[in-house]
DNA sequence: TGTTTGTCTATTGTAGACAATATTGACTGA
DNA sequence: TCAGTCAATATTGTCTACAATAGACAAACA
């Protein structure tokens, strides 16, 4: 009697998913594809009316996405689209540096031969974005080589936070498109990650995955500071975290301060 | 109009946390107490009426708690408290090795003297816990000690997600107080990461570091590994614990698979 | 006797209503 | 003109009620 035929896949879909679930990723969607921009406000009534649902799931699929860190929640205020500033997301490229050094380093040892012929691909499509100049394309292969990579590695929990991670940093303002001049920088230490796991040398893959992230940090900050210079927003630190940020103040109703988690 | 006064403390909370924090919270104490063990079953009235507050807050609850991974929530089926397999700590204490190791290192840079001094009191602490044979305390100490190293690294992400795992690691079942024997090399261990980050030598306090956690891992994994062969039958001394259990003990109905997350 | 099917109960999923709080904008007085 | 006050409005926090689903048990059938 244990048959378990595959069942109908719409089916399988009802059996799993609720309401939360559904609305949750949609949201999710929506924040990281841009359609909703840090320090937007999600009022509960208008997002429930749209999707056509009461508050009661939306709520719970707003705690999720707080407990994520991808929404802040202010008592009575309501729910709104993190911001990272600069500092954070200077943390979160060391955690990755980190994280990415282990998956060097197991990559090293447990890569099989179809896998590496898979990256080296990866790599190879990445260097020929570079030669077409195709800035967009190539940040999309970026995420996916260093997603597969993770997931190569076979540590569920290690993948589970990396990810969450990235969606994080997405939320990075101005984190964009890196400038096209450094896409070659990138692509070369794509290929010298690759030839290290190959290699079977543990300490090196793993040194080179994490000078990649490292190096990736300061392109990502350096790039940022150029454009906030041309910007000419006031570097807040520390100590003024609590001020109203200003970029936003133009079209976005009431940035109000960002202090992380409520 | 900025007074700002130092607010009544409760007042101060009660502007702050929601039903759905102090909820959050109450649960979360319960489940890292013990009161509420693995597998057990989170029935929402049940629940709600213990704590004299209706259904909505508490499943809001829940949600956080799932994204935390401390619950399993089952469409139509429940919430139930998540169980960590062997696999899933194995994972969680190689995650653990490599950001210990980067916190070494920074420490061994940035850390300051009267710093060092309170971390040197700390190992002080824990070798008179070994002397007295005092496992419980020593374990106390141990979870106290590396939970400050992390906070001093000075990164906030890393200190979030570091204890979201040690956390998630208390809900592996037959990790408890390490064997007595065990606790003279741990020791030995802490005074060696701390004479490396206080010589400064940051590659000397991350690789102890790192060393440290793995060596805890094979001990946890060997005693897991020993006590399972000792107990084959499916261990139900959980059920006495500490205090009364909120949900029916007797009862512990269908402990359901624990396939992760929904 | 074993299997299947129908029904019933307990529990979760969702919606809507009401209470509490914050925000907005007009009004007043200097 | 501007700061301060207060009512009006919008939005969130919480509770209660109802619908949908799964699991358990018993009756019917082969």
């Amino acid at each position: 009697m244990n048959v378990e035929v595959a069942a109908h896949p719409t089916i399988a879909l009802l059996k799993t998913s609720s309401l939360v679930n559904v609305v949750h990723a949609e949201i999710e969607r929506m924040i990281l594809s841009g359609s909703l921009a840090p320090g937007d406000k999600l009022t509960e009534f208008t997002i429930a009316a749209t999707l056509g649902i009461s508050r009661g799931p939306l709520r719970e699929a707003f705690r999720m996405l707080e407990e994520a860190g991808l929404v802040r929640i202010t008592k009575n205020r309501g729910v709104f689209v993190r911001d990272i500033s600069v500092e954070e997301a200077v943390e979160i490229f060391d955690l990755r540096a980190v994280m990415d050094e282990l998956v060097g380093r197991k990559l090293a040892e447990t890569i099989s031969p179809a896998q590496l012929k898979e990256v080296r691909g990866m790599v190879d499509a990445m260097e020929k974005a570079v030669k077409d100049e195709d800035a967009y394309h190539y940040h999309l292969l970026n995420l996916k080589f260093h997603d597969r990579l993770v997931e190569l590695a076979g540590n569920a929990k290690l993948s589970a936070i990396y990810r969450k991670l990235i969606k994080e940093l997405s939320l990075f303002r101005r984190l964009n498109l890196e400038d096209g001049w450094l896409m070659p920088i990138s692509a070369s230490e794509h290929r010298q990650i690759v030839k290290a796991i190959g290699s079977g040398d543990a300490e090196a893959a793993g040194k080179a995955m994490f000078a990649h992230v490292m190096d990736s940090k300061a392109r990502t900050i350096e790039h940022n500071l150029k454009r906030g210079a041309k910007a000419s927003a006031p570097q807040e630190s520390q100590s003024n975290r609590k001020a109203a940020r200003v970029t936003a103040a133009a079209s976005r109703p009431k940035p109000a301060p960002d202090t992380g988690k409520a």
